[in-house]
DNA sequence: TTGCGTAATCGTATATTTGCGATAAACAAA
DNA sequence: TTTGTTTATCGCAAATATACGATTACGCAA
């Protein structure tokens, strides 16, 4: 990729808002987190079973989840359970609806 | 890519949540999205001013964001005036909403 | 018609993502 | 120690995303 010469500044919101908006990018990982959003909460690979992927394939999105700190996972041999991380979780509830405002003025453009 | 050989289905909620994350996924697109959303309203290709990025590589954000439905432009010969597309920025406001919610009852897992 | 300004599209190069099977790692139980 | 269970990681292939410059397309004004 032909990189700029000068990089282009983001805040931190704007960034963070980008790496979570990332980890949800992909409706298999959405699906993941509601499993463990879910009232049955700490969830293991148990999702291999829900899931119709091949485990290397969970294991991946599990770990794009971690890395955006949206999960956390207790290693309880020879197991895993995950569930979500409520701090982060928050910190993207906050995020996501300073930005999506049902309520924001918006153009009224008649297009 | 070695597709699986039986897709997992996943509900349209799902699907176009991750659409619309996916589209907000790169800062670029959050901070076009800002100016939009902004009292300033209706912008157009002062975005390639205010932002240091080649005017190409603008404009295929541009269309990212048309064709996730988040924006409309109105073409004005010979400039094309952008603006969010309110209806669908409505839906997007309520799935993310429904899905992040801070009062949501989470895993306490002490990890 | 010819040029000008604006924006989209093309072509290209590189980076990242996505998916799989195979393998390794970590621990418990036999 | 060996075996079995569970999960992570590796290695690969293909698809997508990202960024750029160059080119094209589209009206408007000379």
């Amino acid at each position: 990729m032909q990189r700029s010469l000068f990089k282009v500044e983001y805040s931190e919101e704007e960034e963070s808002m980008a790496a979570f908006a990332k980890a949800i990018s992909h409706p298999v990982r959405i699906k993941i987190l509601k499993l463990l959003a879910s009232q049955e909460c700490c969830f293991t690979g148990e999702l291999t079973e829900l899931i119709p992927m091949a485990q290397s394939t969970i294991s991946q999105h599990l770990k794009a989840l971690l890395d955006a700190g949206l999960i956390q996972g207790e290693i309880n041999p020879p197991k895993v359970r995950y569930c979500i991380k409520s701090e982060n979780w928050l910190k993207a509830c906050h995020i996501f609806s300073d930005f999506f405002k049902p309520d924001q003025p918006l153009c009224d453009c008649p297009i």
